[in-house]
RNA sequence: GGGCCUGUAGCUCAGCUAGGUGGAGCACCCGGCUCUUAACCGGGGAGUCAAGGGUUCGAAUCCCUUCAGGCCCGCCA
């Protein structure tokens, strides 16, 4: 059985209303490990509603974080919110109402592109509305036994002292510098004595003051185990190193259970997604990837497919340059075999390669087979940038007729996703470019004869692929000279290069009259 | 010291929830296609399922132990 089904099945088992979340901390650009989480999420939510089962999704932006390293992209001038929530920072570029909604709105935005649509909660707002108040008061009340669970469970004393709160400064209006030494039932006492953000030391302004329960927030174990307990959460996806023995999930479910009374959900633990064979994202890769890239070049179906092919707990290597035709490849092979043709998979994978394709879906599962692969588009989208010209070549080689609105769309989102993998990630020789005019080449006497020789068969050829390339290499057979020269002659005079894609479907998806002009202008 | 995950063909991995003759793709070898690209078609060799033990009529699968790799176990998230 497929993993999203056992999930759910054994979540059904517990009851029949579910509800998720998902957390995302804002700190930049979330990256393509952040939407891994809530996608993960979605599979198994529909998996049980589809069961009969209800699920909510929620999505909790975690924006009252202070900020603790300027992400790469931001100007220096953002040093000065070095600790702040990040609620409470402006937006870098102007254009949206805050730093937060900045990061966060490509990324829902392209979240809902694969029918990823959870509800967005701000944290910092749940702050401010006294939806926390409750929990807040639970927690400051028996931050003695709060403090002893942490160290049974993790080993870590705070001290007895210590309160699980973090208020925001009145004074500097940062969070991470923070800390809280009384509570009188009403306001919580703290100093603005400055902390540590990884390998940063933040400084504090020093001021003394008292805040209500709604001018900060919980430390994240503490907060986390409360939000499961206030919202009725049944399961949330996490990432592996929140699953360590005395780590944060282990705290989490205690505090959750014992302070609580609330069961702690289930977790479902994931493995990162790395690139070139291991690196993690966001550390060492020098750039972002984002969900958004990858469905841009991939389709939202087959962007989906990169999650839900392996279980969470394998590692994702994702690779896009050459590795996205082989994903499309592997996707393509799966809707095949969805709709019953064998592609020679053994019979034991057919079901779960089935579901992998129809958890990949985004707007219903279609009625029937309609499929260019990937990779044919890569050629033909290069011959020719106009959709109708398109469509006009690929009913020379592939069968598309009598497409469906529904068909013709999803063509269309592949097409620009091909388009787009060209532009962007594609390697070089994946490329090439026809030549609208005479390439200035030069071509030797003996290359004029053969062309000439190949232009009576091309006057009077079949217009296929087959007989195309039958054609050519008859040409060079006759002639005398090898297949590879001939063929390399001919990518010359089309693409004024010595390699190309298969040749027989490049002509053929051309005019005649192009292409017997193309050879005749260069046999004389 | 402890935890989670991983270990299956040369490589990448599926199969493990619920035990029933070990699989796929790539690579390799042979043959074919008058056939250029990381092309296509047919066939083939491939393995102590990390190791050991246990349960069982039967174990890659369940249990225990060991080994190897990755990540994690101060704060913050």
């Amino acid at each position: 059985m497929h993993w999203v089904d056992v999930y759910a099945e054994q979540l059904l088992g517990r009851g029949k209303k579910h509800f998720v979340e998902s957390g995302t901390s804002i700190s930049g650009e979330p990256h393509l490990g952040s939407a891994e989480d809530l996608i993960i999420s979605d599979g198994i939510a529909k998996a049980i509603i589809e069961k009969g089962g209800e699920c909510k999704a929620i999505w909790a932006m975690d924006d009252l974080d202070g900020l603790r390293k300027i992400p790469k992209q931001l100007p220096k001038e953002f040093e000065d919110y070095l600790g702040q929530p990040a609620f409470k920072l402006p937006c870098p570029d102007g254009c949206c109402a805050s730093f937060a909604d900045h990061f966060t709105r490509p990324f829902l935005e392209n979240l809902a592109r694969i029918d990823v649509k959870p509800e967005p909660v701000s944290v910092a707002k749940m702050y401010q509305d006294g939806k926390y108040d409750n929990v807040v008061r639970i927690a400051m009340d028996r931050a003695a036994e709060i403090t002893a669970i942490i160290k049974e469970v993790s080993g870590s004393d705070r001290g007895d002292d210590w309160l699980p709160f973090f208020p925001i400064c009145e004074n500097c209006g940062r969070i991470l510098t923070t800390q809280a030494y009384a509570w009188d039932g009403q306001r919580i006492s703290y100093r603005c004595k400055g902390g540590i953000a990884g390998k940063n030391f933040i400084k504090g302004c020093g001021h003394e003051g008292a805040v209500g329960i709604r001018q900060g927030k919980l430390p994240w174990r503490v907060e986390w185990a409360s939000r499961w307990s206030h919202l009725g959460v049944t399961f949330e996806p996490m990432g592996k190193d929140l699953m360590a023995s005395g780590g944060t999930y282990e705290t989490g479910k205690a505090i959750c259970e014992r302070i609580f009374n609330s069961p702690a959900p289930l977790a479902v633990p994931y493995e990162w997604i790395v690139i070139e064979g291991g690196k993690r994202l966001g550390k060492s890769a020098g750039r972002i990837l984002t969900i958004g890239e990858l469905i841009d070049i991939a389709t939202p179906e087959i962007a989906r497919y990169f999650f839900f092919r392996s279980k969470p707990t394998s590692h994702k290597d994702i690779d896009f340059g050459l590795g996205i035709t082989k994903l499309a490849e592997e996707y393509e092979i799966a809707e095949r075999t969805y709709f019953g043709q064998d592609m020679g998979l053994p019979e034991k994978e057919i079901e779960d390669v089935k579901r992998n394709y129809t958890a990949s879906q985004i707007s219903g599962i279609p009625e029937r087979l309609s499929q260019v692969s990937y990779s044919h588009l890569i050629s033909t989208v290069q011959v020719t940038n106009d959709w109708d010209h398109i469509l006009e070549k690929l009913a020379r080689t592939d069968d598309i007729s009598g497409m469906t609105q529904a068909e013709e769309q999803r063509l269309k989102v592949k097409v620009e996703a091909v388009k787009t993998w060209l532009a962007t990630h594609a390697p070089e020789d994946m490329k090439f470019q026809l030549q609208a005019e005479h390439p200035e080449i030069e071509i030797s006497a003996e290359e004029k004869a053969i062309l000439a020789k190949l232009l009576g068969k091309l006057e009077k050829a079949e217009w296929t692929a087959e007989k195309l390339h039958d054609s050519i290499h008859t040409t060079a057979v006759e002639s005398g000279i090898k297949a590879g020269a001939m063929f390399n002659l001919m990518y010359r005079i089309f693409l004024n290069r010595t390699k190309g894609p298969r040749l027989g479907y490049l002509l053929a998806s051309l005019d005649r009259e192009f292409v017997v002009e193309r050879v005749r202008h260069f046999s004389t």
